[in-house]
Formats: C-alpha cells, sequence, structure tokens
DNA sequence: GACATTTGTTAAATATTGTTTACATTTGTC
DNA sequence: GACAAATGTAAACAATATTTAACAAATGTC
C-alpha cells in the first residue's frame, strides 16, 4: 500500500503530531502508515482521508498481488 | 460502518463463497463484514471494492463518532 | 418432504494492526 | 554549537482481523 500522507501533511503545514491528534492516533501511528510500516485499519483510513478532503483512493494507493 | 456488499453481491449473483474466493478470504470473513460484525482491513476493503468496480467509499460509509 | 445450496453463528487459534513508552536522530533557529 | 521541534525507531502490549471447523437455519428445487 502506497499513500501520500506526507505531501498532503505538508500541503496543510501539519506535523505528524498534528495530524494523530486530529485523527485520533498516537503520533508513532501516523509515522508507522506515512512510513508504510503497516496499512491503517479501515476507520483510520476513512478519518485521514476525511481529513484532507479527499477520497481514500486519493489518499492511499494499492497494488495488487 | 456501513456497506452495501450484500446487494453489489446480489447484482453480480454470487454467493459469500464466490466473493470470498475472489477476494482471497474466508466466506466466514465475507459473512461477518456483511453483516457488519467488523470492519475489513484496508487492503480487504480494496479488494472488495475493486472486484465490484466501485470506489472505497461506494460500498462502505463511515459514520463519524 | 428429501436434498443441495446458501447463509448465519460460534469458538478457538493465529495474524495483523494500534498504542504506549522511551530514546535516538534529524532539522531549523538563534 | 546550543537548543527546541519534528521525525525515526523499537519493544511490549492491547485490540482487532482473519482462519478454521463445526453445526444450525434458511432457501430453492425436485
Amino acid at each position: 500500500m502506497k499513500n501520500n500522507i506526507r505531501d498532503l501533511r505538508a500541503e496543510k503545514q501539519l506535523t505528524q503530531g498534528d495530524l494523530a491528534e486530529a485523527v485520533g492516533v498516537s503520533r508513532q501511528t501516523i509515522n508507522a502508515i506515512e512510513k508504510e510500516k503497516f496499512d491503517p485499519s479501515l476507520p483510520t483510513a476513512f478519518r485521514i482521508a476525511r481529513l484532507f478532503g479527499r477520497t481514500i483512493e486519493e489518499v492511499f494507493r494499492y497494488e495488487e498481488v
């Protein structure tokens, strides 16, 4: 799973901590998702996308196995 | 999280077993998601949406807490 | 009504994801 | 270079997703 959270976050000038607070997860969780250590849960993905005013497909890109 | 997998599945005349196989999860997982027992992972949500030719937002509806 | 198919459900076990804590590294500013 | 802010990372744990197996209930067909 790829994502462009880093760019979207930069656009809005939010730190990982800002985003974490807005989304309701820990800063380390945002960091891990951003660094693509693991995928967020579907609810978390929805909250992230919504926060940026984007669809999930615009934020995350799934590459078929 | 709400979803309309049941209707989409009916449109395509797929059984839960058919969908499970196409998506790559167990039939019970499809049943549980369909009955909204729990949310799928993000990759599974992507595969389900893709299979129906829909976006995740068209298949799943997230209601803010 | 017998039969096959589909769906619902439950329990236990496993895998994956999210949180916390703590510390290290990087980056920017003075 | 000192300092603060931001980011990276890791281990332990908590929470959730998924599988497997088994059986019950519903549905459709003959």
